[in-house]
DNA sequence: ACCTGTCAACTGGCATGTCAGTTGACAGGT
DNA sequence: ACCTGTCAACTGACATGCCAGTTGACAGGT
């Protein structure tokens, strides 16, 4: 079959590497393995599995899948059982039409309200990008395009904007993980950070907004194109 | 003290008013509660009393307090209690931006996209609003407002829209609790609600993004002033 | 009157026991 | 071979027991 259905539990992040309640990094630990595709879509989700797994008893496994299920990642089944959600192309439109609302949203406040402390991180981060980017460090470029984001929102002031963000776009974020970035894409990418922060830098919300949302539409061109060249990756 | 620590509990909602299973019950009728101000902002949450209204054990009261807690409404000190979280006007402002940011996107696009089936239940809805206030039916104008703007989410498409609406704007709808709508006010709503109609129907993607704007900049006006006028009601 | 150390009552986090609903394998009839 | 009724194994939901950390009242020293 093109989609496993079994999962090796060995590849969950330990316990160790998160902080929090032992519910809070059980739940961290699902979160990262569903959002890599570690757990792949579909899924089962069997808690006694888990409790070994991560030696604690079913009650942090429950809570963390009651969470994960009220973000829309895991569906549960009453008296059945809990599963990955599959892929689907509505639900990544959909995440992505969100996120996208509120980066626009906190790229045209942030081009208004930035101090030149938000300006001088961002520049910062401007130019990591760019050497990462120069070594072929696709992973590290990876986390530098996540904190480049998150720096804009920080500047915005608001302190849940954030993990807001990342919520809404989770659907998104996960497809995103099909994608393999080239080299030619992470180029394009500082391209449109780098307008993002030219105006930003100008004071021009409008166009902070304009470059946020074109830079975040070419995630939406390239699953496209890939769910097209590859139907059946995303359910009906 | 000018805010109450207590919290009858008599004032919540039984859970036969809704619908799932106890968990989910008992976090909507805690939900409603807060965001009602019947439970006060800063009141203890004690699990025995909840478990004793509710008649249900703790493992539900429990799951519904971490959800909460998770959406931002309460807070949890370990060993210690959990209390409702107090009003912030920070919190406040956030929650706004936020929504302004995910409402504005969501009248543009239908706008661009509407069908004349949608165009016929919001003007339905724009007739029954303006019926409402002419009876001076304020809870159920109250309702009709809401109502609106779920149209306006469900005429996106994008089915997970109102209700990560509702999330992030949790904060304001707390918040809006505290002004008592007038006449006047009523008559201002349905004037934004009509401009943002007219936008809509007249298929201009830009006009209805400013129009909602303005429209929810009406209620940040509003509590910046109260908050003006009665310092002390929202927490530094 | 004011600190301060003690301790009992309370809290949330976690482990575990119990139960009813779901499901899939399988036996038996067609 | 196919349909079908049965049932055992599994699941999530909920109840309950236990423990450690927090807190506030209070006694005793200053």
């Amino acid at each position: 079959m093109a989609m496993s259905t079994e999962f090796d539990v060995k590849k969950l992040a330990d316990l160790s590497d998160f902080e929090g309640s032992l519910a809070a990094r059980v739940y961290q630990s699902l979160k990262q393995a569903i959002l890599s595709l570690d757990a792949p879509p579909g899924v089962a989700l069997r808690k006694p599995e888990m409790c070994t797994r991560f030696e604690v008893s079913r009650s942090p496994v429950a809570e963390a899948i009651a969470r994960l299920s009220a973000e829309g990642l895991v569906e549960v089944t009453p008296q059945s059982g809990s599963r990955v959600c599959y892929l689907s192309l509505s639900d990544f439109h959909e995440a992505a039409f969100m996120r996208s609302a509120l980066e626009q949203a906190a790229a045209e406040r942030v081009a208004e309200v930035r101090s030149e402390a938000d300006l001088g991180a961002l520049a910062r981060s401007m130019h990591r990008q760019k050497l990462l980017a120069a070594d072929g460090a696709r992973e590290e470029f990876y986390l530098a395009d996540e904190a480049f984001h998150e720096l804009i929102h920080a500047a915005t002031g608001y302190a849940r904007l954030s993990a807001q963000t990342e919520i809404v776009g989770l659907h998104m974020t996960r497809a995103r993980r099909l994608l393999l970035p080239g080299q030619r894409r992470i180029e394009d990418t500082i391209t449109e950070h780098q307008a993002i922060f030219d105006a930003i830098k100008a004071q021009d919300g409008a166009a902070a907004r304009a470059a946020m949302a074109l830079h975040l539409n070419q995630v939406t061109k390239l699953i496209d194109a890939l769910s097209e060249s590859q139907p059946g990756l995303f359910k009906p």
